[in-house]
DNA sequence: GTGAAAGCGCTAACAT
DNA sequence: ATGTTAGCGCTTTCAC
């Protein structure tokens, strides 16, 4: 009876979900090979026959076929996508990593995935759970402090790990950027040898980026060591021209005899030569203002702004190659460290 | 004789490849539960008892369960992830989109899968192809002006396409955006209305940044329409205060009467007000300068820049609040527009 | 060099 | 509310 009604139902139509129309079995069948063939030719080109491969390659043209990576990544358990979570890419120096590195991983195929953590280490955790889900070919972190949670998945996943922008502390694994303590001392060495006295520095959310609070120390250490009087002022605000001139303007007044400053960043500093114009102060002469970066507006301004350059290019590029490496078995040595170092560029305003 | 072979060698050990240690059906039984109340419990856990879900939960947390995204987005036919494809994050508008762009969809634990396009066409297509290959939720171009490949790769696929940062043109499906030709009209106007008889265009890399191109023809038409003289000059590298230092210095030797300049954006606008500096040239009495943008540093300058500040952070809003709406079953008219406008501030270098 | 077969971990009908 | 079942499209042994 059963059997009966079934038979009259004909293979009961199964509704079909959205699906993608061409799979690799549509080309097998267009190249009279099977589908196995064509996961090998898509692969491994050279290890099939000259007539098979030209047969696959013309369907795969014909029908506009499109291999479907989630399939891929979940038969072979990891997908060609690499997580990079950073603070913000608003922030031009993340940019410039994520775009380098995008443009690196781009050649072979690679995914960039990005997060934001807007300098919380909540969110970051949260990011890297994510980021677990999709089996990454790596995950990129940006500084070495995580949450203890974000420590333990990652060390029980399987997954590669890279932090960026930071050494000098406890790694997970590889890290790939420079000491920001360094950056610190050679901006107060710079003002040292300029014959300044009265050194400053000027900071913005440095509660939260510790980064720049590791600039900050750097300097504060190096100007100690040599003797010169020293001092910090510092803003909650994110870095910006606004929060650079409103600093300079105070300093000047609470701290009139400050001759030399180092800003968190190019845009802190910028924004204090803005000020020292509309004060009448001298730069060089009277003041010496450096920053940090290298933006793009750094070598134009007036005077041209003495600053320290990061490598977050080179840092994208380095951190491709070892996820690049990784793939094809050359592993790095654990714990390793690449330094990518900083340049200090002597312009006019020190 | 092969039985007996066989239960010698007691399920044969399949040699597992890497794998996702702990799988659904691990917390399933965990919880003595089926897979499928796990999933279902996972995607609307208000469809499970509170029981099994108190169960479910405390096995997950236990097991420390991370779902396979891969595994879903295969079954379902679709991925939580959203392609975001910009010329370059490195450009502090695309920036800025794809940042209040991550937030939003974060929220709905959707990942951002970034690409560059370099303003290359044919670097487009290749990423919409990769793009596809994920079956994303959606697929954000910039721009209205694509491949035909890219076209009619979108045009057969399901993914619903938003376009972003540009109105005006042929949509594949939604734009988010704001008329590129129209800032070019309000700057001319702007400036013609200040008393600006000799108008000029700074332009950088119009050659591949067609919206440039559209706010410099936009410029152009409006003064023309006006009866004033107006010009353009532009150079072929990215925007930069270099270049618009050039530009500027370049523009006083060969067209002296220029009294009013608007710039393809306000690194350009800040390059041009240094070298006026330099050059003695008083802003805003002999000559004024806009921009467009409103970058950080554009109201803190001397004279603060008068600028057009577009919508990035909105356009990203809107395209995000579109997918979102989109997955609710809550589709948008074809062809739809959201018009996000922009403004214009008016300060002192006009 | 090529193909058959067995999953990868999950979702979504459908049945209970 | 929960379980059963049948795939999603691909990769990867393993035979041939």
């Amino acid at each position: 009876m059963a059997d009966h009604l079934k038979s009259g139902l004909e293979r009961p139509q199964r509704r079909r979900r959205k699906m993608q129309s061409i799979t690799m079995t549509d080309v097998a069948e267009h190249a009279k090979v099977s589908p196995s063939t064509v996961s090998l030719y898509l692969r491994r080109p050279e290890a099939v026959s000259a007539s098979a491969g030209s047969a696959i390659a013309h369907a795969i043209d014909k029908l506009n076929y499109v291999p479907n990576l989630m399939a891929g990544g979940l038969a072979a358990a990891s997908s060609r996508a690499v997580s990079i979570i950073v603070p913000s890419v608003r922030n031009a120096f993340f940019a410039e990593t994520v775009s380098s590195m995008q443009t690196a991983l781009r050649r072979e195929r690679l995914q960039v995935i990005l997060g934001h953590t807007e300098y919380d280490e909540r969110e970051e955790e949260d990011l890297v759970r994510t980021a677990l889900s999709w089996s990454p070919a790596a995950i990129v972190l940006t500084g070495l402090a995580h949450s203890d949670a974000t420590r333990r998945m990652l060390s029980h996943s399987p997954v590669p790990v890279i932090e960026i922008w930071e050494l000098g502390g406890p790694q997970i694994e590889t890290a790939v950027g420079f000491h920001h303590a360094e950056v610190g001392a050679a901006s107060a060495r710079h003002l040292i040898q300029q014959g300044r006295q009265h050194l400053l520095y000027l900071g913005a959310r440095m509660h939260e980026d510790q980064r720049a609070r590791q600039r900050c120390d750097g300097f504060l250490a190096a100007a100690g060591e040599a003797g010169v009087s020293v001092d910090v002022m510092q803003h909650p605000a994110p870095a910006s021209a606004d929060v650079g001139a409103m600093l300079l303007s105070e300093a000047m007044q609470t701290r009139p005899l400050t001759d030399g400053v180092a800003c968190s960043n190019d845009h802190i500093a910028l924004g204090a030569l803005f000020e020292c114009e509309r004060l009448g102060i001298a730069v060089p002469d009277r003041l010496a203002v450096m920053g940090f970066g290298d933006l793009s507006f750094s070598g134009a301004c007036n005077p041209s702004l003495t600053t320290i350059r990061p490598s977050g290019d080179l840092i994208g590029k380095e951190a491709a190659r070892l996820i690049i490496d990784h793939m094809a078995g050359r592993e790095p040595p654990a714990q390793s460290v690449i330094d990518t170092r900083f340049t200090l560029l002597h312009r006019r305003s020190s």
